[in-house]
DNA sequence: AAAATACCTACTGTTTTAGTTGGTATTTAA
DNA sequence: TTAAATACCAACTAAAACAGTAGGTATTTT
């Protein structure tokens, strides 16, 4: 299990543009210069955060991204879910925490994968942007 | 980011044998009924286990496999740690949660990333396979 | 002797990942 | 008004990981 280098690159450069919230634009090729992380990648991060309506952009020479809420507003929880394609950490259980499973099965193990889940979405629903500055 | 099957299919097999704890064998032949699980995948699973020493075996017709500690002294995050085959949640994290990024960046962001490792450890290492039955 | 089990090694099709490539559109500053 | 800097868009691709399959051998009980 490993999150993708999308949600890592993305989440390092949500800390950039939290750090000048309420400040300047951040723009990706700066972004890209200080984390070394290709530019054209980082556009592709962008587009969904900003599809998202986590971040909102400026074009032109002063252009750049900046944080449509506060860093304190922002949980780690929200920012994973954007960007990992499939944030269900077991085959048979949904986006909804719900038993989904092929066989029919009427095993037990279900309730603790969902449990599994479920604890480890609260640690990330309980960690935001913030609490890194 | 999801577990592999080989963790879920591990996870959900490991309940038999807690079920059983004490008692009987479980073959892989009934978990595979039972589970629908490909029996040969099972037994590269059960090999892993068991060279971590968390299950052992018997051969022969009245043969299986057992657990070798209590389930409430098995955790989920060591049968994680021994099924999936890699657990560093970023790139620039390594196993002992130290920073570890090829650019040597002098980021912040290293820090949350191994608060968020952190977290989900933390949140595995308190969930048993007691914690189902 | 047969059946049931564990155990071992190599192979493989499919999917996902981690980008790359090649552009267009908009805004600012010289 | 032109150049530079930015965002924005869509398609492609090599490599790695995943999820098994295939074909056996070894051991134990009935």
């Amino acid at each position: 299990m490993k999150f993708s280098t999308r949600t890592t690159y993305g989440l390092r450069a949500l800390i950039k543009l939290s750090e000048k919230f309420g400040k300047n634009n951040v723009s990706l090729a700066s972004i890209s210069r200080d984390e070394h992380i290709s530019l054209k990648y980082l556009e592709q991060i962008f587009s969904s955060l900003k599809k998202a309506n986590l971040v909102k952009s400026e074009k032109g020479a002063t252009g750049g991204y900046s944080l449509v809420k506060k860093p304190e507003e922002i949980t780690i929880f929200e920012i994973i879910e954007i960007l990992e394609k499939d944030m269900n950490l077991f085959r048979c259980i949904d986006q909804h925490g719900k038993v989904n499973c092929n066989f029919k099965c009427n095993c037990g193990a279900t309730k603790v994968l969902i449990n599994v889940q479920r604890a480890i979405n609260d640690t990330l629903k309980g960690m935001s942007l913030k609490d890194l500055i």
